[in-house]
DNA sequence: AGCACGCCGACT
DNA sequence: GTCGGCGTGCTC
């Protein structure tokens, strides 16, 4: 028998299986979808790989090599996953080792150690740096980067005359966590007997007695035991030697823990609107057909609760169940929330997890012991079987695209899925994407509304404060007056407040006041974020730090002072303004520690704080009854960048921090400051009319020949000389233009609107198409052609229907 | 990725 | 004539 297998060297010419003949030893137990090890190239190189498929003969003249090692018992993806990773691979243009390793948790990600072995001790009489390099040991680890290139050379060179040996080890991190356990093995009737002969004295010998009495005839942790009867290890010593039960190793799952314990809670009553949507999607459930709904539904409207319901039907069904969210929304509240309703059966995956944590929750998924996966982006390829329905919720969000390589898309993922499973899809959003809302319009999505509130408080009503007429009457450029008024009203009246400040995009540098200078990063052309804290410049983009000048080192002058402001300088700001008001921030540097969002709504919830002041992680999700006032910051930032999504952003991140106010009883307000008042995504955020402003933004898309109407591909060119990153730039879109066709346009080549990014130039070109057959074949050719360019240090990324342009 | 092969200029 | 630099091609 012979094994086709991907293995573990992502490159274009690597991108395809790999045939191994497969040892006597092997030949039973050997499955598409195992992991193995196995020999590729010259020398003793190892790598990991995946078996793909298995076939009796092989018709090919090469000398086939042989399976060294088999990592799985069991396969680790099915078939469902290896054809859909080739689909994946082939739709984003991405290696299919790739893939595959992105379906797995990380700890299954092999790990190369090479080491190097003193074969010939003579060696170190002769030469000093091998001595040093060895010092008294015979086997050294090698890490490429630790060793100088002279070191390099010297030790290859005594490779070939065999006086040293490289050695190649494929680790595997994927380690089960192992509990010692105990199994009873009398009846209850025999423990009883015993318990009855013992010495009045034995107390601790009779508790464990009893305990056996009842336990399962199955085995349970020690620490169990010891916890619940009280009894110490000495007890369960005596206890295995006089054979009242057995000793044991159990594997024990690394669950996530929660702060509180998770009461049950059943379905909740659903509204006239709520039901006739859960009555449509029951029918397909039902059916068990694949088919997309677009549920657009108003903040506050109750779309969790509909989800909640249409994966209880499934689950009566003997179905499972996965709802996606963006990483932002995985917030502790959201898990006990979908824990109540389902218990033990719900497996979550996000990026909060330790590995160990994560690879266990997979692996309960895997077992079929977990029916309900609740997960951000990755979370989609989680292992479930007989899927039958899948939900994404805010679904126009940017976070469901991987930024870096393999580049899919999670919604897309997500519909080749329920196509196969024959299951449901249904993407929710108060503000979905364009592209989807114009599927629905086209029909290959069927649009479901909810367009009022569960509580019967309208949406609230958002006045626009145009901040330039408020500097010119003397306010600052922080809070306008209306803003602080209102604040003020909220505090005398006990009710709660929201802040956001939107600080994507926003520039809280440093510039000094007499010549403009503006401190930049100087391995990216971006601007240096201040942070008060450690008193530094930070580079958003690589993480390069330099202290805050006290001068300009441009002109001397000693007025460089901050400009715009982060959560700090407001938070300083409202403490002046209204001192007594208690102010709860939360950005990334105060939520950065485990359980720390967390514990800060639940300090919120408490009414611990008046004024909850934050980034965009405070738009959503958030649901407080006593909040009553939301005020944006700055509104219009994200319209300044270069994207021509800028506009949708801004209109769904008004849109749903809005959606904040007015949750209960009480009725809400939204005050949002702005520069830009008459700018139209901020009007129809205004009147909460997504569907108008739906209608307008595609009217622009049309007329620009952006997405919806066409697709973008979006490729960058990086090199380390601004001249070469531009030269090859040039060269591939020459190369490009005799593929195209009439209806697609290529923009560009342009300097990147970051022109430089961690030292490296970057050069862009767009290409906006309708039809892709012929398009996606010269990509697939000029993938080929990548790894010329990477030998020239060039980086060529691939980028299909790109969600940022930055 | 990692390795070998082959071609070229510079040296023992 | 040989060493080692780098460009190119291949890995079952």
């Amino acid at each position: 028998m012979f094994a086709q297998i991907i293995v573990d060297v992502p490159t274009m010419q690597t991108n395809q299986p790999y045939t191994y003949t497969i040892p006597d030893r092997f030949q039973a137990m050997i499955e598409p979808g195992m992991r193995v090890v196995v020999p590729f190239g010259k020398g003793k190189r190892q790598v990991q790989g995946f078996v793909v498929g298995l076939q009796d003969d092989y018709q090919g003249t090469v000398a086939l090599k042989e399976i060294a090692e088999v990592v799985d018992v069991a396969p680790v993806l099915n078939a469902e996953m290896l054809e859909l990773a080739d689909w994946v691979a082939r739709e984003n243009f991405a290696f299919k080792i790739s893939v595959l390793q992105a379906m797995l948790p990380n700890v299954m990600r092999a790990k190369y150690v090479k080491t190097v072995q003193l074969q010939d001790e003579t060696v170190l009489e002769n030469d000093a740096p091998l001595h040093d390099f060895f010092t008294d040991r015979f086997e050294v680890p090698l890490d490429d980067d630790h060793v100088s290139p002279e070191l390099l050379t010297l030790l290859h060179k005594y490779e070939r005359t065999g006086q040293v040996s490289i050695h190649y080890q494929v680790g595997n991190r994927a380690k089960i966590k192992l509990v010692t356990a105990i199994k009873p093995l009398l009846t209850a009737e025999e423990y009883d007997a015993i318990r009855r002969d013992l010495r009045p004295t034995a107390k601790k010998q009779a508790r464990l007695l009893t305990y056996l009495m009842s336990a399962p005839q199955d085995w349970i942790a020690q620490k169990e035991v010891i916890d619940t009867t009280g009894v110490d290890y000495a007890t369960l010593k005596k206890a295995e030697t006089n054979g009242w039960l057995m000793k044991g190793e159990i594997e024990q799952y690394r669950l996530p823990k929660l702060t509180s314990a998770i009461a049950p809670t059943e379905s909740l009553p659903l509204t006239e609107q709520q039901a006739e949507v859960f009555a449509t999607l029951s029918e397909n459930l039902s059916e068990k057909t694949s088919r997309t709904y677009l549920l657009e539904g108003v903040t506050g409207s109750g779309k969790t609760e509909v989800y909640l319901q249409a994966m209880a039907t499934v689950l009566a069904q003997g179905q499972t169940a996965l709802m996606l969210v963006p990483e932002i929304t995985l917030t502790p509240q959201m898990v006990r929330r979908v824990k109540s309703r389902f218990g033990e059966t719900v497996a979550v995956l996000h990026s909060a997890l330790s590995d160990g944590e994560r690879y266990d929750e997979w692996r309960r998924i895997e077992r079929g012991e977990a029916k309900v996966v609740v997960g951000a982006r990755s979370a989609i390829f989680a292992p479930l079987q007989n899927i039958g329905l899948i939900i994404l919720d805010e679904e126009h969000d940017a976070s469901y695209k991987q930024e870096e390589n393999p580049r899919y898309h999670a919604r897309d993922v997500a519909l080749w899925r329920a196509a196969y499973h024959r299951a449901t899809v249904v993407l929710g959003s108060a503000t979905p994407s364009l592209e989807s809302r114009a599927h629905a319009q086209q029909g290959q999505y069927t649009l479901l509304r909810l367009t009022q509130r569960v509580q019967t408080q309208p949406l609230p009503p958002v006045r626009l404060v145009d901040m330039r007429e408020s500097i010119k009457s003397g306010s600052d450029d922080l809070f306008s007056d209306e803003l602080l008024q209102a604040l003020q009203q909220r505090l005398e009246r006990g009710e709660q407040s929201v802040l956001m400040l939107n600080r994507r995009g926003y520039a809280n540098y440093v510039s000094c006041r007499d010549c403009g200078y503006t401190p930049t990063c100087i391995n990216c052309d971006l601007a240096l974020t201040m942070h008060k804290v450690t008193n530094s410049l930070i580079c958003h983009y690589c993480g390069y730090q330099e202290p805050i000048p006290k001068t300009c080192p441009n002109c001397g002058s000693d007025r460089i002072r901050p400009f715009g402001a982060g959560t700090q300088k407001v938070e300083a700001m409202l403490k002046q303004y209204l001192p007594a008001a208690r102010v709860l921030r939360m950005d990334q540097d105060t939520t950065r520690k485990k359980g720390a969002t967390d514990a800060m709504l639940e300090a919120f919830g408490n009414h611990e704080a008046d004024i909850l002041l934050g980034t965009q992680m405070i738009a959503k999700g958030l649901d407080f009854p006593n909040i009553t006032l939301v005020g944006v910051l700055n509104a219009d930032t994200t319209l300044a960048l270069p994207d021509y999504r800028a506009a949708e952003r801004t209109f769904q991140l008004l849109t749903q921090v809005s959606g904040r106010a007015g949750r209960a009883d009480k009725p809400g307000e939204v005050i949002v400051q702005t520069y830009n008042p008459e700018h139209y995504a901020l009007r129809f955020a205004q009147t909460h009319d997504y569907e108008g402003f739906y209608q307008y933004e595609m009217a622009l898309r049309k007329e620009w020949q952006y997405s919806p109407y066409y697709y973008t591909i979006q490729l960058k060119i990086l090199h380390e000389s601004q001249a070469e990153s531009a030269r090859v730039a040039y060269e591939i879109a020459d190369w490009l233009k005799p593929y195209l066709d009439i209806k697609t346009v290529m923009l560009g080549p342009s300097a990147g609107s970051v022109a430089r990014l961690n030292n490296k130039y970057v050069y862009r070109i767009v290409i906006k198409y309708r039809q892709s057959a012929k398009l996606f074949e010269a990509l697939d050719e000029l993938m080929q052609a990548g790894q010329r360019l990477q030998r020239q240090k060039v980086t060529l990324l691939i980028d299909r229907d790109p969600v940022n342009f930055v």
